[in-house]
DNA sequence: ACGATGACTCATACGATGTACGAGTCATCG
DNA sequence: CGATGACTCGTACATCGTATGAGTCATCGT
């Protein structure tokens, strides 16, 4: 019965040179492709047998390594969510200019590779995932949201910060679908959001700094 | 060439009298019978075969009514989401009130059919959809917010149910997956969110109401 | 020196899925 | 009565995820 790698394995102390071929299958290399094949060409675009063709391997060896697809999704997800922030996150002065770095770090990662977006309503909770929620939690807390609301706080930024990005991912795609729709609200019983080009509306970024920051008024009011 | 059903087409006078076998097809009834199958099976479940089966019908009938499988998923999720506000919409004295009894309506909405959150990031601007945000905006116009900045605050509160939402729904899901995942935050590198056991902390309810204040409280301060 | 072990690869095969194609039914109307 | 068009559906196909089990090869205990 084969072990079906579970932790971490001995390795052969020598990797034998490679013969110049294909540098040997493993899962750090097939988590990077598959986030290559995604940018490339989206969720539908991810298949196991496009990616080990990518790979230069068999189908089937991809199992060696992932469980099945859905763990390279998870994986993947997780992977494209590495946060390589400032090196002085000790001590900063200014606590509130941390947390919406942080946060729109994290819009722009997510939005860097827009599948990972529609891949948010699983339950993924990667160490990537669970490094910036902490690190916005000691933020908060360091800032002097009380303890008993800081699940409050990081959920509500969390929320806020997810729904941005799937709003904005989603409306990316289909510029003319826009158009398209705004102009369907012409029709007749939408005149408040046809009157203010709702769905015409393209300065994403500025709205959501000006979401944040009125979020962030309400969590910790400026003194 | 057939015409594929564009718009409404004539119907026959007389519905001659159902046999009483099945009720004839229609796309009223398939997306009925979509949700059904969705509610009780969840997203993987909904198969055209599957779903043929329970309407009586042959798989290839249902593309008389529908263009393909993304077609069914579109309209369940908009028929799902049909707002019946209270009547009284008009001329109400607390705004504030009002704006979130439709914001907890909507999430309510979506919960009642979790695989609904798993949908949203596809655009996906049903004309109930539509419906909402202008309901929204009118409340929000009404409150006093400047048309300058109604798009924002929309789009703010939206992002934050719909963030809100999606977290909830995928949580939902997974009551071990939660606890296993708190235990693996007990190893070393997250002490703040440890602590403020923040995977199991269980208000869902009570931090949508409180998040939706404090953003509230931004985007239009209490007098 | 050699057989066993275990890490890893892969070809084949299976069942399930979305849907293209085209033939079929039946009421209506000129 | 023949044509039209609304609607149904059986068959077929390409594609997918992955179960199964056989193959390769380095390592190690003896």
């Amino acid at each position: 019965m084969a072990a079906k790698r579970s932790g971490a394995r001995s390795k052969p102390l020598q990797p034998v040179q490679e013969p110049r071929s294909e540098p040997a299958l493993s899962r750090e290399r097939i988590v990077a492709t598959a986030v290559e094949l995604l940018d490339a060409q989206g969720l539908d675009g991810l298949t196991m047998r496009r990616l080990a063709d990518r790979l230069g391997s068999g189908v089937m060896s991809l199992y060696w390594h992932v469980n099945n697809k859905e763990d390279v999704f998870d994986l993947a997800l997780d992977s494209v969510l590495e946060y390589r922030g400032p090196p002085q996150i000790v001590e900063s002065q200014d606590w509130r200019a941390d947390v919406v770095h942080m946060l729109e770090d994290w819009r722009a990662s997510m939005l860097r590779h827009p599948w990972s977006a529609s891949l948010l309503p699983r339950r993924a909770l990667g160490p990537n995932i669970l490094s910036r929620l902490e690190l916005l939690g000691k933020a908060l807390s360091k800032a002097g949201v009380a303890d008993t609301d800081l699940n409050v706080a990081i959920w509500s930024l969390w929320n806020y910060v997810m729904g941005a990005t799937i709003t904005r991912a989603s409306f990316d795609l289909s510029d003319d679908d826009r158009a398209a729709a705004q102009q369907r609200l012409t029709s007749e019983r939408y005149p408040t959001i046809e009157r203010s080009r709702l769905l015409l509306d393209n300065d994403w970024d500025g709205a959501f700094r000006k979401g944040l920051d009125f979020l962030l008024d309400g969590l910790a009011p400026r003194e």
